[in-house]
DNA sequence: TCTGGGGTCCTTATACGA
DNA sequence: TCTGTCGTATAAGGACCC
């Protein structure tokens, strides 16, 4: 998906649209997650210091995640992958490949060609958002042309292709090549692709270590034989919080940390699992991060082992100078059906489960303070004035403004925080219902169709590739 | 004004049992 | 019984991805 999560946020607030939207931590140390089109002009991008992006661009709109409502987009999208093909492999909630050729969906460059086009014609129908699509042979190809697709693209790399387009381009385009391995790479005084390929594959082991060096090498021959895997499993669960002020503290950064344990077996036991070893992570002061992990003869999923196990690790930190980030996992993951069988369980369950609905009565939605209830871009409902969102909260007062995925930019109008007539809402669907099917309204058919159509028609080639064809989708 | 949160995989060092 | 070695676990850190 092109720039997902503020894509989504204009399709949903219609005053966004054509505007700069930044999404992500709103906090004094919150970082940039999606930046729109029109603030990636001013140099936002993602991973940005979100002070930075607001001195770029102070009149863009920030607003925090919406994760819920993305993860209903996501799985509408996920749906229309896997009617392609059961070999769907979901790389984020934005992003996945499908391996068409599995699906006999597709089996020549025209028929691939095809279930693209309609793929994206498919999520614009759904969604009102777009995506892009890269087809390709393989998983790294695939992915590296969707990356050029963006935004609102197809871009099909041709088999016997590929190494003439991959060699002029920076190492940084190859999956897994980051800051420190391209610096790395720099030094050596390799540059491009096709210099990797020149080096020798001896080299770049010698340079990178034996498995980097191999799969580095590999890639930069474009050779890549990796299947799509649909199910792969969990390898740990975990929690982390960065504060907005450093804890200096010793016994609150006690207590954070049983609190971190406590969400984190949430979690595990929300996904059925249970695990043997429990990691401790802290960032201090000065952003040195150390982590301090404990294997138990057995996987556990009860909230006091994996507390006193945090606090154990704890105990062999030292925390003088403050600390800004604390988290706490687990891994050595396990059904958690089996430890049933050792369960002092049932009571403790209860208990977790009565503090959860005290603690978070539902994700998106904390109960208490009055002034917190108003989150800046979440939806409300007024009893007078329909459906809106919060534009900004405090001193009392909430300001709305109210508009929805299929009107016009809407008014806004301030209110007491207290004002009954005002309550939290769901986000609404950004197609009307019903339309996305087959089998529409008559009165919105028009309206769907001429959406569905603003997709261009291609002119297939032939299709010589073999092996399993991958496609990424980056809608 | 610095630098989120949730993961995966790899490397290196060390401990330990066969 | 002592010593080396091999394979596997464990622990810590780092790079990378979205």
């Amino acid at each position: 998906m092109d720039a997902f999560f503020a894509s989504a946020e204009q399709a949903s607030k219609p005053s966004l649209r054509g505007k700069a939207v930044v999404v992500g931590g709103l906090g004094p140390r919150g970082v940039v997650a999606t930046a729109s089109y029109e603030a990636r002009v001013f140099g936002v991008h993602s991973a940005m210091p979100m002070a930075q992006a607001r001195r770029l661009v102070p009149n863009a709109a920030y607003l925090v995640p919406r994760f819920g409502f993305y993860r209903s987009i996501s799985e509408q999208v996920m749906g229309l992958l896997r009617a392609l093909s059961p070999l769907v492999e979901p790389l984020s909630l934005d992003e996945a490949f499908v391996d068409l050729e599995a699906g006999g969906t597709a089996w020549d460059e025209e028929s691939a060609r095809l279930a693209a086009v309609k793929l994206r014609a498919d999520i614009r129908a759904g969604t009102g958002l777009t995506g892009s699509v890269g087809l390709a042979a393989s998983k790294m190809l695939a992915k590296i042309a969707s990356e050029q697709a963006k935004p609102d693209g197809l871009v099909v790399i041709e088999p016997g292709t590929e190494r003439a387009l991959l060699g002029p381009k920076s190492v940084r385009i190859l999956p897994g090549v980051g800051p420190a391995t391209g610096d790395h790479l720099r030094r050596a005084g390799i540059h491009t692709v096709e210099e990797i390929a020149e080096a020798g594959e001896d080299e770049l082991v010698r340079l990178l270590g034996k498995a980097h060096g191999h799969g580095l090498y590999a890639m930069a021959m474009a050779y890549d034989e990796r299947p799509v895997v649909a199910e792969r499993e969990t390898k740990s669960v975990s929690v982390e919080d960065t504060y907005d002020v450093d804890i200096h503290d010793r016994v609150r950064v006690g207590l954070e940390v049983q609190r971190l344990a406590d969400r984190c077996v949430r979690r595990l036991r929300g996904a059925g699992l249970s695990g043997r070893t429990i990691v401790l992570k802290v960032r201090r002061y000065d952003f040195s991060t150390l982590t301090r992990s404990e294997t138990l003869r057995g996987p556990t999923d009860d909230v006091a082992v994996v507390r006193e196990a945090a606090a154990r690790l704890l105990d062999s930190v030292d925390t003088t100078g403050g600390v800004r980030l604390l988290g706490v996992g687990v891994s050595g993951l396990a059904d958690y059906t089996q430890e049933d069988l050792f369960a002092q369980a049932a009571g403790e369950r209860a208990e977790l489960a009565e503090e959860e609905q005290r603690v978070e009565p539902a994700e998106d939605a904390p109960v208490v303070p009055v002034e917190r209830r108003w989150v800046s871009g979440h939806d409300v409902r007024h009893d007078e004035f329909g459906h809106g969102w919060v534009q900004g909260s405090g001193l009392g007062r909430v300001t709305v403004r109210f508009e929805t995925p299929d009107s016009e930019p809407g008014r806004v109008r301030t209110f007491s925080v207290e004002d009954p007539a005002l309550a939290v809402a769901e986000p609404l669907p950004l197609v009307p219902v019903g339309c996305e099917a087959a089998g529409l309204r008559p009165d919105l058919e028009s309206h769907c169709q001429a959406s569905a159509s603003s997709v261009p028609a291609s002119l297939p080639k032939s299709w010589s590739g073999k092996g399993g064809g991958g496609a990424t989708s980056r809608p």
